[in-house]
DNA sequence: CTGAAAGCGCTAACAC
DNA sequence: GTGTTAGCGCTTTCAG
């Protein structure tokens, strides 16, 4: 008996059917006071019975809380869907268990932003595609609800950020390379646009290689690289030419990847016998290539879980807004090897 | 003086500030009746010095629409993520054109179905992956909210649905390497997975594929492929060894694609003077190969608008369900030629 | 063309 | 351990 007609059953055809006050039921939903074995049950029996549902929109507007998490995904030239979608994934599966559902955002811009956070329809935002003087994170400040970043402004201004982190991660990839002798590095890094945009991961990443090489006084180079199979071909030809004998190569670009492959084959570089690649990616995505890459990951549904566990942090229990950068991981798969002779 | 307090404002005190009633503040902003120049400058004015939005919650209450869409975008096994990202993209991006944002649910379980439903907070909801027998299909039939199915189930039970005829697609791209003369066709399709749960569109496209061998007196084989490097190899090896002189492909797997041409070109076939491809996918990804490649253009955004634009036609305009299957259109770009002599 | 006021369905004091 | 009730902020009759 669920309820067939189109008017909804409400809080109070419950009460009534459970022979209680409606605060009671109310109660008994949230469990915020005790409520004696009995009428707890005569109250699910009637929920259950009336096939009760709650209504949102009541909810929110008693509680002052909505049980929605907004997400903000900008879908900016040259970002990788399918990471992103990593992302969401974990975002949208985080929130769930913490009792919230998913607002998504696909745009940019700061109106839609205010747009859904003063009209009160979400609890708190988390925000991805993070640039190094992002507009958004000033206007965030100014909010009523909570926020975080996946990603790391120059100025976090008080907000919570969650990330890899890039910049030892860059080195990371070098100190590997470094340790099996290579002396001639290449970074095959995102799409111009990226970088022209200052998006805080791939600055810190090439921030982390640069260091590494200069660090372990190697050689290195560095390529933008558009995510297609002639971007690719291109920026491995390019490197190739301003290093001819380079022995190994970080490539921070998962749509990149096989065609930076294809294209070393092509040129007669076997890997890992003449040239050694480090991949900066999803592990699925290093797992997935002909050859199964060495590389440090990106676990980009993890970070997504973890911004939203820091989000209900600051929602529930109001914690203090925090930094956290995931400490990276190297995996040897066989596409590193010591420096030919 | 965009209000930094905490308390946000509210549609009395713009109604206070312009020296109206709350009514015709409510007015103003929905246009549901004439107001006068002067009365609608003072309150736009107020509500710009005010900073004011309205509580969607309360106005959720009250009207009965929430002004947000629920899309289920269930992330299956085999699914692809970036096509889907595709759909997601399309669906977000027309929401907002007719006011309304997107409720995101990454499972496919019929209780959040209903949870979003039932608890009124979307007035419509979008489903994508649908199966033959998809199990949400008659729950949604009892929801009070209209529905718009991505995919078609055998039984759409009045639910408006869309999708690329796949069917005729399938057809289509069989026609054409017909009419080029080639007469041994394969066609590498979806993972297993996606086939064993009798994923519409996978079983649509074998169905077009294959009446397209038959009328044509082709001889056709067909092979599942996993959507890695390997599972590539492994269905382009086992196409090779059923039909060793086959001449033409017809790719249905998106990730797999760079793999199924990589692995031709290991076994000595060129593309497309030995052996013709015709890709199903998107457009950039057709384009994104080493050689573009002639495919049958699958318009994941245009679906996911289009499906928007159903669904919001159910809820203003309360039109009755309608089936709409795109006409599939097939774009030459040199991987097909005519039959080798 | 504008106002007054009755809810929409729920939560959270405040009572007992 | 339970009930009563005053809002939450908005929409929409009903009146004028």
């Amino acid at each position: 008996m669920t309820n067939g007609s189109d008017v909804a059953t409400t809080i109070d055809d419950v009460a009534r059917a459970a022979g209680v006050s409606t605060s009671t039921v109310s109660y008994v939903l949230s469990g915020k006071r005790p409520i004696s074995a009995p009428t707890r049950q005569r109250v699910e029996r009637a929920i259950r019975d009336l096939g009760y549902r709650p209504h949102a929109g009541a909810r929110a507007l008693a509680s002052s809380r909505t049980d929605v998490l907004g997400l903000m995904a900008p879908l900016r030239v040259d970002v990788n869907f399918s990471v992103i979608m990593q992302f969401v994934t974990g975002v949208v599966a985080a929130a769930r268990t913490f009792g919230h559902d998913v607002l998504l955002l696909t745009s940019d811009e700061i109106a839609d932003m205010e747009r859904v956070a003063s009209g009160s329809m979400v609890d708190a935002l988390v925000m991805m595609d993070i640039e190094a003087d992002d507009p958004r994170v000033p206007v965030l400040t100014g909010l009523s609800q909570p926020a975080v970043l996946i990603g790391l402004p120059r100025d976090p201004e008080g907000l919570s950020c969650v990330d890899l982190d890039f910049a030892a991660a860059g080195r990371l990839a070098v100190d590997h390379l470094a340790r099996l002798g290579h002396r001639r590095i290449a970074l095959i890094g995102s799409p111009r646009a990226v970088m022209e945009r200052h998006t805080s991961y791939a600055e810190r990443m090439l921030e982390g290689f640069m260091r590494g090489v200069a660090e372990t006084g190697a050689q290195g180079v560095v390529e933008a690289c558009e995510s297609s199979a002639a971007g690719a071909s291109d920026a491995v030809d390019k490197v190739l030419a301003r290093l001819p004998d380079v022995t190994a190569l970080v490539v921070h670009n998962e749509v990149a990847l096989p065609w930076v492959l294809a294209t070393l084959r092509e040129r007669g570089r076997l890997v890992p016998d003449d040239v050694s690649v480090v991949a900066l990616c999803p592990a699925d995505v290093a797992l997935g290539q002909l050859l199964p890459l060495t590389s440090v990951d990106l676990p980009a549904q993890a970070i997504g879980e973890l911004a939203v566990e820091m989000a209900m942090a600051r929602v529930v229990r109001d914690e203090p807004a925090e930094t956290r950068l995931l400490a990276p991981q190297l995996v040897e798969r066989g596409s590193t090897a010591a420096r030919p002779a």
